[in-house]
RNA sequence: GGAGGGGUACCAAAGCGGUCAAAUGGGGCGGGCUGUAAACCCGUUGACUUCGGUCUUCGAAAGUUCGAAUCUUUCCCCCUCCA
């Protein structure tokens, strides 16, 4: 069988459910194809639950078609209820229009542009939803749609089930997001739209709308929800979310996210999360029987994409540097102090705290009695210790460590 | 609009005049084991502290009381049934 996008797809294990696949795989063979994936825009970045959607869009690009990244300033103003449990705090315009701003500074670093015929193509679809006429749209896309046929998708069902309120406003969304489609149709002739399983109700009602109005197929096509080996949500670390954008998350972090990866968990995003190829990958995973040596390259690779070969290199040396060999990595975080105030000393727990290790003065001393702060490596069993000169090691630093896996250097100057 | 049920910490859920900063479970955090895993075990989980205590917290406000998460009043919100 040819290689294309959609054979990698299956390939890597991206597919999940989809309208009409041979059909799409025929199309789609023949001709280049536009297709659209819809991001939400509630933060100023997108966070790796995003990612499998932008690798799809990578892949895409790969294979000669083009992707549109539909930024959802208007729909963000709704709020999409889909696997949600309540309401979430309604945004304002503006905050919304700078985290459109944001979020495509990261697509523009993980999208290619130079190519004119696969660069992507950005729509704010507060464009068009921002003009529309109530009345107007009741006739004319409203009749489409049954209450009934509605009540049906998970995304409500789920919520009446379960007795939490859903709003009218909620209750709109899906049919807003059947309109983008229908509107990227008309405008860009795009026959696709993909999305993660939750977004399947969603993207066939726009199938299902463009069909009604232009007598057209478009398709729709879902990915697998990530499940992680210890059932919980991913992107989620110690220091919250794992964002995308670096001035949220730094790399290193990033990184060590990847890198923190449970094992059963390896295999399923090395084909997700890298873009080496599939063949060559299966014989990687049999060969290598170090896992822990997958999962460096995993998150070498994985930040490698994300930003760039050069931060990965220095995250997996920084790492190298602090777990292997106990020593002060250069992209450990680093703070200065001077030292006036080292010379007449600095009691620990004032010292964790200011450094912005710990969230409380509290939870500092807490962990102190569990053995959890380190100055230099040495476990520090006394609050009450004073950090002076004497614990400023020969270049000027002093590392500080909370737990295992958070180290500050501080600089003294 | 009427009748009933309910709002307790990150979440779920007990408490229903003092011994309540609030049981228990989940989650989180720290430690041990290990591989910077998983599983398991231990500790911890409001803030500040001169470690004596002090301050803030059981939907909101006011009140009763020596003393309130617990009783009273008003208000707000959620759910169910009826209209």
């Amino acid at each position: 069988m040819k290689n294309t996008f959609l054979t990698e797809m299956s390939s890597r294990g991206f597919l999940n459910q989809c309208t009409d696949l041979e059909k799409l795989s025929k199309v789609s063979d023949e001709k280049q194809i536009k297709a659209y994936i819809g991001f939400d825009c509630t933060a100023p970045s997108l966070h790796v639950g995003s990612l499998m959607q932008i690798m799809i869009l990578r892949l895409l690009q790969k294979y000669g078609h083009q992707p549109i990244v539909l930024l959802g300033g208007g729909t963000t103003l709704i709020g999409d209820p889909s696997g949600k449990d309540s309401t979430r705090k309604i945004l304002k315009h503006t905050d919304i229009k700078k985290n459109i701003s944001n979020i495509k500074k990261i697509f523009e670093k993980l999208l290619y542009s130079k190519n004119k015929k696969t660069k992507p193509i950005f729509v704010d679809n507060y464009n068009w939803l921002g003009k529309l006429k109530y009345i107007d749209f009741l006739r004319d896309i409203g009749k489409h749609f049954t209450i009934n046929k509605m009540l049906t998708f998970d995304s409500v069902k789920l919520r009446l089930d379960r007795e939490q309120s859903l709003s009218y406003m909620e209750f709109n969304y899906m049919i807003l997001q059947a309109y983008d489609f229908y509107q990227l149709h008309k405008k860009y002739n795009c026959i696709l739209q993909m999305g993660g399983s939750d977004q399947w109700g969603n993207i066939i009602n726009g199938v299902e709308l463009i069909r009604r109005i232009h007598q057209k197929e478009a398709f729709g096509l879902t990915t697998p929800l990530i499940t992680l080996s210890s059932g919980a949500k991913m992107g989620k670390t110690e220091k919250g979310a794992v964002w995308l954008n670096e001035k949220m998350f730094s790399p290193y972090d990033y990184w060590q996210f990847w890198r923190n990866t449970a094992d059963e968990d390896v295999g399923k995003f090395l084909k997700f999360f890298t873009e080496i190829k599939i063949d060559e990958l299966s014989k990687i995973t049999e060969d290598e029987r170090d896992i822990n040596k997958l999962k460096i390259l995993l998150a070498n690779e994985a930040t490698g994409i994300l930003h760039g070969s050069r931060a990965a290199k220095e995250s997996a040396d920084t790492a190298n540097e602090t777990f292997v060999k106990g020593g002060l990595g250069k992209k450990i975080p680093e703070k200065k102090m001077s030292k006036k105030l080292i010379l007449k000393g600095v009691n620990i727990v004032d010292l964790i705290f200011q450094n912005g290790l710990g969230q409380s003065k509290s939870e500092v001393r807490r962990i102190l009695k569990n053995n959890g702060i380190r100055v230099n490596d040495k476990i520090i069993s006394d609050e009450k210790k004073i950090v002076n000169i004497d614990d400023v090691s020969e270049n000027n630093y002093i590392k500080l460590s909370l737990g295992k896996k958070t180290h500050l250097k501080v600089k003294v100057t």
